[in-house]
DNA sequence: CCAGTTTACTTCAAAAATTGAAGTAAGTTA
DNA sequence: TAACTTACTTCAATTTTTGAAGTAAACTGG
């Protein structure tokens, strides 16, 4: 019902998204009942990055209109999504890039116009002078907490109970899983 | 420890990412132990956004990786996720703009290029005017196709039980979810 | 039937985000 | 100490996204 969502036109037995029907475990045992029959239709690797795609544009374009309710113009979806990165935590632009995957150069291109606007601190290591630490200011940790605020009604619908925190957290791991593969790929290829 | 790794400085017991403390419900009753006690961090809001965008960054530039090794030069990953949504099925440009939550100019932006490239026809409707109808041609089958054969590899990866077909069923859902929950955020406020 | 509105897109120009090549300065190593 | 590596930054594209304005077809109430 989900595929029948997605892929309209697909037929179900033969193959869908890159899976052979041998791609596959047998999808059995399921009558034990402990859990609902969760899987009875199979997630491939496109919908998946499809349904991310999306996701992801919602979610941009609720911090931008977030960001406007707040007055905030200097500050677009993509440089908010790096002031969450840098958190609370004072950190060098590389552990930035590595929460985000980013690269380089855009990271300092956003660093550069948080930093005009007032939002983030840089100062050379004592230690390593080519390495720039970098912290919110005063400025950025309030529009943060702000953007937290906003964020407090969000996380209340989308975790009410037990279950809701559960599937959460799987989904959140199975994300994971899903950026080392892709990740991995890229790198070495599979 | 998904926490640590994210927030290194967040004091777990007051307040995480726009939670409060009394935003949860309790979380209990885990000791009768059918499943592993898989929350004992809660996912917020902002980590699972934060995920999502680097999760799709990766797939992204994985994207772009298999077209350079397809040696299709004509097609980012952009157009390529444009390509994907379509499938095998002839739609209108509006139903495609569901499945992308694109914005309109976007798409038509984009089928332009991929008209342009032979891997689109586009068909006005008969019955309404109006409205285009939107199909692959065979090149863009043929690309598809070849997309999803280097997938399989992914698909085979990440789905190698029953287990992971359930958490990435989970996951999708739960995505799907988020979708519902930003997006009618978006229009009515939440 | 026909003015006015709505729908389904397209076009265009601008802005935002991303990429990649080249640079700089500080550390490290042989 | 010369050569190399690391940790970034800058700049100039390129790609992607946005928003305003336009067009033509379909619908709607008088």
């Amino acid at each position: 019902m989900i595929q029948k969502l997605l892929h309209e036109g697909v037929e179900v037995e033969t193959s869908i998204d890159g899976y052979d029907a041998v791609d596959f475990p047998e999808i059995t045992a399921e009558k034990q009942g402990h859990k609902p029959p969760v899987h009875t239709v199979v997630v491939t690797h496109f919908e998946l990055a499809r349904m991310i795609e999306r996701v992801n544009r919602r979610f941009s374009s609720l911090l931008r209109t977030e960001m406007t309710k707040l007055g905030v113009e200097d500050v677009g979806p993509a440089q908010a999504m790096v002031l969450l990165a840098i958190g609370d935590v004072e950190l060098s632009v590389g552990e930035l890039l590595d929460r985000g995957h980013y690269i380089g150069s855009n990271i300092s291109y956003y660093l550069k116009q948080l930093a005009d606007g007032g939002y983030i601190d840089r100062v050379a290591s004592q230690r390593d002078k080519r390495s720039a630490r970098i912290r919110l200011t005063e400025k950025g940790e309030r529009l943060c907490a702000n953007l937290r605020d906003a964020g407090g009604a969000y996380n209340r619908v989308l975790a009410r109970d037990d279950d809701d925190l559960r599937n959460l957290e799987i989904a959140f791991q199975t994300l994971h899983r899903l950026e080392l593969v892709w990740g991995n790929a890229a790198r070495y290829g599979i």
